[in-house]
DNA sequence: TTACATTTGACAAATGATGTCAAGTAAAAA
DNA sequence: TTTTTACTTGACATCATTTGTCAAATGTAA
């Protein structure tokens, strides 16, 4: 299973982007982009929008890998990690079912 | 659907003990705990499992609500929730079978 | 060797989490 | 009504984490 970091480094070489390039589209230093790809460091939300813009991947699927990969380290060390990800469902439809009221 | 904070301001005025009494077990000033029962603060994990142990509630199921409600508002504003959560469900199941090995 | 891309680690700045404290409110007891 | 008691509120302090910079080190290929 690929992690965000593989995906960027594969997208990145297979378009012959150096890191300072994509960095600076990123407005960060190459140093973080470097480590983001080798996931020693996590990107932010606004990482990944400018990412998925210079790489052209697609930015809602992006979106989704990272931010599941977020939640995935959270929870798993937990041996409730299944029933907190379901009562975590439950909670988001509840939620959204409310928010036109508010 | 009860949020964290209300079963726990629920099972405390329930058993008769002042928030002083509970912060007290918790190490920390009854500000906090009223905060953390109107939702006002998020508990730590710490809070949570003594929590559970003074108002004699299930550990396990009051850490779920607890990361649950962590996750569930973590997301709640993206249109793709659902997708997130089936994606971080199939990464914990990755990971885990991947833990022994490392 | 030189040149270039990437990696590494020490450090700095900004942000967010966690807590204290004291004054304020509200309601019941004296 | 005054006092007491429980709770709430907001200003502030402290600490940890996140996010970043920079320069030196490493690797690699011309």
């Amino acid at each position: 299973m690929e992690t965000v970091g593989q995906i960027i480094r594969a997208k990145r070489e297979s378009i012959g982007l150096l890191l300072r390039q994509v960095a600076s589209h990123l407005d960060i230093d190459q140093a973080i982009l470097s480590k983001i790809e080798r996931n020693e460091r996590k990107p932010t939300k606004d990482n990944i929008i400018k990412l998925a813009e210079i790489l052209k991947l697609d930015k809602e699927d992006l979106l989704v890998q990272f931010m599941s990969e977020k939640i995935a380290y959270e929870i798993v060390d937990e041996d409730c990690a299944s029933k907190v990800l379901k009562a975590a469902e439950q909670k988001v439809k509840y939620l959204k079912s409310n928010l036109v009221k508010n």
